[in-house]
DNA sequence: GCTTGACCCTGTAGTTGCTACAGGGTGCAT
DNA sequence: ATGCACCCTGTAGCAACTACAGGGTCAAGC
């Protein structure tokens, strides 16, 4: 397989693939007589792994400690659920952020009646720093 | 006001006021005769509105585009509704996304019962690329 | 008067996770 | 032989900061 059919079949853009060699997060491929990346069966299923971890948030580091996990079944699975258990801490307070956020966007919109922007209820609420999360320190 | 106070007053950075500074978001303040700069309170309401809108997510274009509005207090202020409802669109999109991600990353967490690397759920599910979005493109 | 420490300056490079060239080589069909 | 699609390396760019390195300034204390 060549690097645009891995690309192809992993939904990967190709410069991400190189990327991630250079970074060490796949291993450098084998390479045809003219220099062209030789990928196999393999390859693909890690890139796939890469690519879903990645799809949910894991960071590249995350993605490298599940991978190195992943290569070694006879460890422990504890630390892959550490980093899963951790990451879903983490995208449950993001949630919570956005959804304060949504809120206040909310709040300055809904004030929002057109006119003039000296008026301007939206531009009037970002310059007051004395906001509702009540942030006075 | 020197720099150091204005980051207290604010709560931001300083090298993140010299940033702002560089792009054009703060004007260059005077300067004292050793050269530190010297902000007034208008600067100080300035960095407020821009951290402000920075917390709520909008991008530094967007920031100007807003600071740009609030400069000229004659014009429509149509245009900071549009860039605030998009915003609101796009965080809500964020939301969606991330609570299909915690879903996920719920799910396979929920499977993972210790032991060795070799059974363990969560590992399996990252390196199973047909995962439950059905996506198949 | 001299040092210590807190503060300030500029300029540049690093961060994360890619993405986009520039400038070239290869392979196959017409 | 001439397109064209594909591949290669290496470097630079993106957002929005953050972190130095290497220097200057200022007030207090000995």
């Amino acid at each position: 397989m060549k690097i645009g059919e891995l690309s192809r079949a992993t939904g990967t853009n190709i410069e991400t693939i190189r990327y991630y060699e250079r970074i060490g997060l796949l291993p450098e491929p084998a390479r045809t007589a003219a220099n062209y990346r030789s990928y196999g069966e393999a390859h693909r299923t890690r890139l796939a792994f890469v690519r879903h971890s990645r799809e949910l948030g894991f960071t590249i580091e995350e993605v490298r400690s599940l991978l190195d996990l992943a290569d070694h079944p006879e460890r422990e699975c504890s630390e892959a659920d550490r980093i899963a258990t951790r990451h879903l801490a983490q995208v449950e307070e993001k949630i919570g952020q956005l959804v304060t956020l949504r809120d206040e966007l909310s709040r300055i919109i809904g004030r929002c009646r057109g006119g003039l922007a000296a008026d301007c209820r939206v531009i009037e609420a970002l310059g007051d720093h004395t906001m509702c999360n009540g942030d006075h320190e």
